[in-house]
DNA sequence: CATTGACCCTCCCCTTAGGTCAGGCTGTAT
DNA sequence: ATACAGCCTGACCTAAGGGGAGGGTCAATG
């Protein structure tokens, strides 16, 4: 029988945590004194406790952790325990990338004193837009859904006998053009115009290449959207990326490209 | 002139952010209207709103954000990313760690079917432990002031000639053996007798060895702990660990091996 | 001109994993 | 008997917003 303060130096955690894993049910001690309410543990729990950090340091909730230890059943654990692995091998990759876009973000300040610098040399042109022969995947999705979907697609030309042109991209139908789950639909570009679910007619453009991983995207974005207020344009119609420089080229994200086609339109002088 | 509703579609952040960030003062609207409490936002504060979201991205803060751009200072943003990228690098390597760590504890898992398995195995064994002759300096400190006072340590045996035995170690003196901050002495023995700190008397200790990184040494406390409760002993002084492997061995974490000593005595029968 | 629907506001409570007092018991040693 | 260490509960705090209630505003339509 263990006094809290003596469970709690020997498991290295406070006291409070203690009361707040009681509170919620995660260690509960073995006997409570219903007179004076001093907490009292087995050394056995000293066990529970320290698995109980463990599965913390992995990066289990503490709600997680309470259903895992409820459950009782090794092997729920083990498969959460892989899963948990693949959790943070993801993470620590984009940790990787976060620091790979601080150095590009550094380099670039050195080289041009701007400390906006990492790309704000967005080049942005008003062109016609080329039509494009495409097969598409319209759906609501996010941008982690996008190989499922490209998938699908792929799939769909090698059943067909369809001869792609080398053409991805993806168009957002919801204006938000939010990465995370919007109306976006996927496309690819085929050589066979006969075959093809749409051809998109070329329009007018306000485009600009993004150099970068996709998270910096919104900045090309802003981007866009400002310099379309301020060049007296408006959108017209739905805006639409193409990866052009990717990964299936074998390239780190900081070289990836990609180019943003915004549809426009001249605002009525008296507008502007 | 933006609305909230068009700045938060054109930055994709959502508006009870902007909300947020005008009542922290982080990104107050150029205009607000007095009566309908309507903001509106100029579409140059795109460019100040990615460079926040950039910022959050590289892991400061929005206070440290704020104070930042409030600043202007482009030198001391300068400094700060570079802080920060140090401070990323050390996370990724936590994470790396962690992930061998969680690896180790399946493998364990899959070998033993014992879900705590990663290391139950403590041979736990009560020992004379043999005399060993140090120098020593005792501090409040933490595990992360180790390298410092080692340093210390070190220095001084270069000025006294004196000759390392390759034994290093640290002595918790404060009954928690907490490793962020406590009384702990660092030791290092040597081989001149004459010229030592003192003489650490070979007692009768409760030891095991921790194979693995220090991040879970506090297993083997508790192991030992819970040990020495049940087999009829009790403490009798600081306990302490030796380093036996560590990285100065090219070593990596999974490796090192910690030997901890627990001075005890055997209690009367009456008390068992 | 009135209404509809989209858009916006403030205010309040909720989240994680506890930390930090304040005020008041309890247990043990002197 | 008293001192002091240890323990209790309860209230409020953190960061970065999310969710919803209840109510006001804007622009276009009938």
């Amino acid at each position: 029988m263990l006094t809290v303060g003596e469970f709690s130096k020997i498991c290295q955690v406070s006291i409070k945590t203690l009361h707040y894993y009681d509170k919620i049910g995660l260690l509960v001690p073995i006997k409570v004194d219903p007179f004076s309410g001093y907490r009292y543990y087995d050394s056995h729990q000293v066990e529970q406790m320290l698995l109980i950090g463990r599965l913390k340091r992995y990066g289990f909730s503490l709600d997680d952790i309470r259903i895992l230890l409820e459950c009782g059943d090794d092997r729920v654990l083990f498969a959460a325990l892989c899963r948990q692995k693949e959790k943070l091998e993801l993470q620590k990759r984009d940790k990787e990338l976060v620091i790979r876009e601080l150095s590009a973000h550094l380099q670039n300040f050195e080289r041009t004193g701007d400390i906006m610098g990492y790309q704000k040399d967005y080049k942005i042109a008003v062109e016609k837009a080329p039509d494009r022969t495409v097969i598409a995947s319209r759906q609501m999705m996010g941008v982690k859904d996008f190989g499922t979907y490209y998938s699908g697609l792929y799939e769909r030309m090698a059943k067909d006998h369809l001869t792609p042109d080398g053409l991805r991209g993806a168009v957002y139908y919801d204006d938000e053009f939010n990465h995370e789950s919007s109306d976006i639909e996927l496309i690819v570009g085929i050589c066979e115009k006969d075959k093809a679910d749409k051809t998109m007619e070329g329009r007018l453009c306000a485009a600009t290449i993004h150099k970068g991983p996709y998270s910096s995207l919104s900045d090309a974005y802003g981007a866009l959207v400002a310099w379309i207020e301020e060049n007296g344009y408006a959108w017209d119609g739905a805006p639409y990326e193409i990866y052009t420089k990717t990964q299936f080229d074998g390239l780190a994200p900081e070289d990836w490209e990609t180019k943003i086609f915004f549809p426009v339109k001249k605002r009525p002088a008296a507008e502007v």
